[in-house]
DNA sequence: CGCGACCTACCTAACGTTTGTTAGGGCTGA
DNA sequence: TCAGCCCTAACAAACGTTAGGTAGGTCGCG
C-alpha cells in the first residue's frame, strides 16, 4: 500500500545495480513486470493481457492503476530512468577512483542480457522512435541523458578528456555500449559483449 | 516480369551504397516498400494492409507474391543483406586504400538516418529477436556476417590489427557504428552521428 | 486463323483472432 | 459504510489470412 509519492524501495546488488522483486505494491508490480516484457518485446509488443496474468491479474484491471497503454508505458520509462539514476549514484559513491567507476559502467548493459538475454528498456523504445507516444518518447530520451551526464563527469573526474570534449566521449561511451548489447541479443551471446567491451577498452574508448 | 531467379538491377551511388528505386517488377516493389517499413517499425509494426497501399494494390494481392508475413519478411531481410554485401564489393573495387574504405564504411548505416530517420532493419530485427520466425532471424544474422567479414578483412588489409585479432575488432566496429546509429535515431539528429564517428575514430577504435 | 486452356496479377468479401478499452458489478478490510 | 482492488463481459478496431472471382495475356492445337 506504498502511495504513490512514495519512493519505493529498491535493493542494489554489489556492483550498485537494481536488483529486481523490489516492488510490493500491485502497482509496483504491474510496473516491474511490464519492465520485463518491455526489455524483451517492446513497447509494441506488449500486450496488456499477457502482463495481467503475468501479474496475476486480469487485463482490466490495469486499468485500476493505469488509465492507458500510453501512460502505463510512460511509468515503466520514468522508473526506468530513476532507477538506472540511482544505481549510478550508488556506483560513484561506493567507488572513489572514478576509471574503477567507468570500467563498472556496462555491467548494467550486462545484467540486462543475463536476464533472459534481455536489452535495455530505451534502446528498444529507442527502435521503435515513430510509434511511440510523445510521452514515452521524453522518459526514454531522459535514460539516455542520465547516463550521458553520468559518463561525462566522471570522465572529467578521471581526467581522461577535458570537460569540452567530455560529453561527446559519453555519447560515444553510451552509443558503443547500447549497439555492443542489441549485437550480443542477435546472438544470444553474452560472451560476445564481453569481448566487445574488451575490444573497446584496448581501442582506447574505454579506461582498461 | 523478371523471372524470379533473376538478379535485380541495383544501383549505386558514389560511395558504393544502394540507390533506392531500383526494382521494377511487382515483387520488387513489394521488397522495397516492406523494406522502407520495417527500417522504420520493425517486423511487429509491418502492417500489411499498408504495405499493400502504399505499394498501390490490396493486402490479399501480397498473397500471391509470398505465402505468408514471415516469408515476405524473410525475402526483405534476404534481399537487405545481398544489397549490403554488394555496396561493399563495390567500395572494395573502388578504393584501392583499405584504410580509406573503413572510413567510408559507417555511411551505409548514414543513408538509413538520411532517409526519414531510419535505421538499419537488423538492427531493429535484432531488436525484436524473441517475436521473430527462425528463418527471419536466420537472414538478419547474415546481414552481420557480411559486415564483420567484410571489416575483419579490411582491417587486415590496413594493417591495423593482426589476422588473429581481425574478428573481435571488426565486431567492435560494427556494434559500435549500429549504436551510434540508434542513438542519432533516439534524438532524430543525424549530426549527433557524424559526431559519435568521428569520436570512435579518435579514440582509435576507426582509422582517422 | 480462331478457339479453348491456362497463367499471371489483381480484386472483393469475409473469417477468426488479438488488441486496447469500457461498463458495471462484487468482495474485503479499515 | 466506503473506498480500494479486482472481476466478468463485451465492444470496436486492427490484424494476418483465406476463398473465390475477374480481366488480360499467352500458348498450343485443330
Amino acid at each position: 500500500m506504498t502511495p504513490r509519492g512514495t519512493r519505493r524501495r529498491v535493493r542494489f546488488n554489489e556492483d550498485g545495480f537494481v536488483d529486481s522483486q523490489a516492488g510490493t505494491s500491485s502497482r509496483d508490480r504491474i510496473l516491474e513486470v511490464a519492465t520485463s516484457i518491455a526489455q524483451a518485446h517492446g513497447y509494441g509488443g506488449l500486450n496488456l493481457r499477457a502482463l495481467a496474468e503475468e501479474v496475476g491479474i486480469k487485463a482490466a484491471s490495469l486499468y485500476h492503476h493505469f488509465p492507458s497503454k500510453a501512460d502505463l508505458a510512460t511509468a515503466v520509462a520514468k522508473r526506468y530512468w530513476e532507477d538506472a539514476a540511482a544505481g549510478l549514484e550508488v556506483l560513484t559513491s561506493r567507488y572513489p577512483d572514478p576509471s574503477d567507476r567507468l570500467r563498472k559502467f556496462p555491467g548494467t548493459f550486462r545484467k540486462s542480457l543475463e536476464n533472459d538475454n534481455r536489452i535495455c528498456l530505451c534502446s528498444f523504445m529507442t527502435a521503435e522512435f515513430d510509434d511511440l507516444p510523445p510521452v514515452v518518447k521524453k522518459e526514454v530520451e531522459a535514460f539516455t541523458d542520465v547516463n550521458v551526464a553520468w559518463l561525462g563527469q566522471t570522465l572529467v573526474e578521471a581526467g581522461i578528456v577535458g570537460p569540452k570534449d567530455a560529453s561527446k566521449r559519453a555519447n560515444a561511451i553510451f552509443a558503443a555500449v547500447a549497439g555492443a548489447q542489441l549485437m550480443a541479443r542477435g546472438r544470444a551471446d553474452i560472451k560476445l559483449f564481453d569481448a566487445l567491451i574488451k575490444n573497446y577498452q584496448s581501442a582506447g574508448l574505454l579506461p582498461s
